[in-house]
DNA sequence: GATGAATGAGTTTTCATTCAT
DNA sequence: TATGAATGAAAACTCATTCAT
C-alpha cells in the first residue's frame, strides 16, 4: 500500500484539495472502485485530467489516498470521544460511542458511505489489506476500552478481553450499519410496519452487555 | 429484483452448466460486480458471447441468478443444521450453527466468497435489496431460535428477542467473515504474532452469550 | 432484385402468414431496413428463427417480400379508383385521387408508413431500384390519365404528356406526404397557429391545375 | 435538437476536420443512419474511436452536426442565387433555381447526396423535426418568391401564394431529386430506353408554369 | 506545473445466420 | 418441415493513461 507522491497535491491551495476530494470521495462513494470514473473525478472538481495523474499517479493511488483520509477522519473521531468519556462508566462509554456513531452518520453521510462503501467495496486494490488494518484497530480501541472497565472494576475480571471487545465491535458494528442502512434507504421502507426498525435501540442493547459483561457490583 | 429467462440456462448438461456457474462466481468474486467482465466469463466457461447473454439477457441478470443460487445455498444450509440441533440446548445450538459455518466456508470457499463478497459488494445491482432481505432473513431464523430457547428455559424470558437476535446475529456475521478473512489470505499473514488470529474461539463466545443471555437454572 | 424461395411461405396458413407479415411490416416501418430486427420480428410473429430465415432467406429477402407486398397493395388502390372514376372529368379524377390517397392513409397508417418509410429508407437492399420503378409506375399511371383526359378535350392538347404528368405526380405525392406527416407528427404541432397547416387543401390545388392545364372550353 | 459539445471539434486542424467529416458524410449518405459504423468512420478518417466520441458525443450527435452542415450548405447556395436574380422575371428566376440545383449536385454530388438521402432517411434521430424544418424553410423561400413576383405583376394576384409556393417546391423538389437519380444510378440504366430519363426538360417545366401561373400580361 | 487532446483496448450488448435435432 | 441453441463478428461507447505544448 505504498502512498504514491502525493506532496504536490498537499501543496495545492486548499479550496482546490476541498474540490478535489469532495468529487472523489462522492465518486468512489456512489460508484465503487471499478465503477468510479476518473473522468467524471476530473469533471466534477474542475482540474484537467493531466494534473490528476500527476497528483496521485493513477486511480488505484487516488483511492488509497481517499481511503486513508476517510480512515483517519474516523479514528480522530473516535479518540475525541474516547477522551471526552475517559471518567465515565465502561457501559455508558459505550452509548456515547454509539451515539457519537449515529451523530457521525447522519451529519456527515457521505463519508459514512465512504467508511462503508469503501469498506466493503471488495473490488479496491488493497481491499483486504485495508479490511485487516480497520480490523485491528478498531478491535485494539475497543480491547483498550475493556481493559479500562476492568481496572475500573466495571467489568468482569474473567472475560477474555479479545473475545469481548470482539463481541462488543462485532454489534457496535453492526448496528450503525444498520442505521447508516436506514438512513440510505429513505423512501423505500417497504414492507415494515410503521415505526418498526431493524436495528434495536442504544438503551436495550447496552443493558444487555451489562448484564452479560458487567462485574457483579460495579455499576451504577 | 425480477429473475429474467434463465430457462434456457436451466436445461443445460449440467457439466456446461457448472463451467458456466463457475466461471461466473470466481469472476464476481474476484472483481466485485462493476470490475467483472462478461468477455472473461465467457472466456473461462468456454461458451459464446452470445449464448450467455442468451442466457441471462445481461450482466446484472447473471450477477442476480449467482446471488440468489448463492442465498439459496446458506438458507438451505442453515435449514438442515436447525433440524439437526432441534433437540439440543440453545447455546449448544449456536455453537453446532458456528462449526456448520466454518465447515461451509472450509469446504465451500468459492461459495463463501460469493456470500461475503456479494453481500458487501456495494456496486451491486438491487444490492440495497438483497441486504435487506439477506438481513431479514437471517435475523428471523436468529430469533426464531431463541424463541425457542425461551419456551425451553434456557434463555432468559426478560430479554427482547428482537434485540438479543440482533446481537447473536452481529457476532455470529462477523466470526464467519474472520474466519472467512484467514482462509482467504492464506500466504499473506503479515503482521501478525505466530498463532495469534483476529477471531476468538467458539467455546469462548458462546460461553459469554451463555452468561448474558442464559436463564438462570437453565443450562446444564 | 431476385425474389428467393418464398413457395413455402405462400404454403402457409392465412392466420400465420399474416402474423409473419404483420410483425415484419411493423418492424420495417418503425425501424427502418438496418434498424430492424429479425429477431423481433419472429418474436413478435410467435414463430421460430430458422421458419423466418426458410422463408425468406435472409433479412433482405424479408425485406423485399415485404416491400413488393406493399407496393402491390398501393397499386391496386390507385387501379381500383382509376376503374371507379372512369367516366369522370380529368381534374375531378385528380380529386378522387387525391381524397383516396388521403383515405388510404387514415385508414391503414401502418401501411401508409411502409410506403413513405420503407420508400425513403435509404439504407434498404435495392433501394435505388425500387425507387426507380415505383417512380416509373406512378408515373405511368398519372400521364395515362392525362392522356385520357387529353382524349376527352378536358386537358390542353398542347401539353408534353410526360412533363404534364411529372408535374402531377410531383404534387400529389408530396401532397400525400405532408398528410402523413401530420398524421403521424400528431401531438407535437407546435409553433403553428391553430388551423394551420403545411399543406394547401385539395380544391385549391386542383383548380390551380385546371388553370393551368384546362382545355380553354373543357371544363365543367 | 440539441448540438452537443463540438467546440473541440472545430478547434481542429482544418486538414483533419476534413477528414472526419468527409468520412462521416459519405458513411451516413451510403449506409443512412443506423447502418452507418462509428467504426468505419473512425477507420477512414483516420483518427482514434475515443476521438470521435469526444468531438460529437454520439452517433446522433454526429450525424446532427453533418446533417446541419449539410442544410447550411443548402440554404447559403439558395439565398445566393436569390440575391443574384433579385431583378429578373419570376419564371426566368425559376430556371435559375433549377439550374442551379443542378450545377449544385453536379459539383458536389456528395452533398447532395446527403441532401436527398439523409432527408429521407427515415430513421435518423430527429428526423420528423428535420424534415418538417426543412420544409418549412424551402416554403417560406419559394413564397417569398412568389410575393415578389405578384408585386412585380408576373404572377397572376389570385392565386393563393402558400398553394402556389407549395406546387412549385413540389415540383422543384422532384425535379432535382430525378436528377439526382440519375447521376447516382450511373451505370445501372436498365431498363429505359436510350435517351428517355424521367425528367422532363427545364424550359418545358416552366414554360408549364407560366402557362398556369403567369400574370396576363406580365411575360416576356 | 498544468493542460487537455489523443489513444486504443476494453466494456456490454445485439444480430443475422447456421445447423443438429 | 420446424425448431431454437449456438455462434462470433460487430455495434456504440468509456476509460485510464500518456505526452506535446
Amino acid at each position: 500500500m505504498k502512498s504514491g507522491e502525493t506532496e504536490r497535491f498537499l501543496r495545492l491551495a486548499p479550496e482546490k484539495k476541498g474540490r478535489v476530494l469532495e468529487a472523489a470521495i462522492r465518486e468512489f462513494a456512489e460508484k465503487g472502485y471499478a465503477g468510479a470514473s476518473m473522468n467524471r473525478v476530473v469533471g466534477e472538481a474542475g482540474i484537467s485530467k493531466g494534473a490528476l495523474f500527476q497528483y496521485f499517479g493513477s486511480k488505484s493511488g487516488l483511492f488509497v489516498y481517499v481511503y486513508k483520509m476517510a480512515f483517519g477522519l474516523v479514528k480522530d473521531y473516535l479518540r475525541a470521544v474516547r477522551e471526552e468519556t475517559k471518567e465515565e462508566d465502561f457501559f455508558r462509554r459505550l452509548e456515547r460511542i454509539m451515539d457519537a456513531g449515529i451523530r457521525f452518520i447522519q451529519t456527515q453521510p457521505g463519508l459514512a458511505r465512504i467508511y462503508y462503501h469503501l469498506l466493503y467495496t471488495g473490488d479496491s486494490p488493497y481491499q483486504e489489506e485495508m479490511l485487516r488494518e480497520l480490523k485491528r484497530e478498531s478491535h485494539r480501541f475497543i480491547r483498550s476500552l475493556v481493559e479500562h472497565g476492568m481496572d475500573k472494576g466495571q467489568v468482569r475480571r474473567d472475560l477474555n478481553p479479545d473475545t469481548a471487545a470482539f463481541m462488543l465491535q462485532s454489534v457496535l458494528d453492526r448496528f450503525l450499519q444498520a442505521h447508516h442502512l436506514e438512513i440510505t434507504a429513505g423512501p423505500l421502507r417497504q414492507g415494515m410496519g410503521l415505526g418498526e426498525t431493524d436495528r434495536p435501540n442504544i438503551t436495550e442493547l447496552v443493558a444487555l452487555f451489562r448484564q452479560g459483561m458487567g462485574a457483579p457490583g460495579g455499576g451504577t
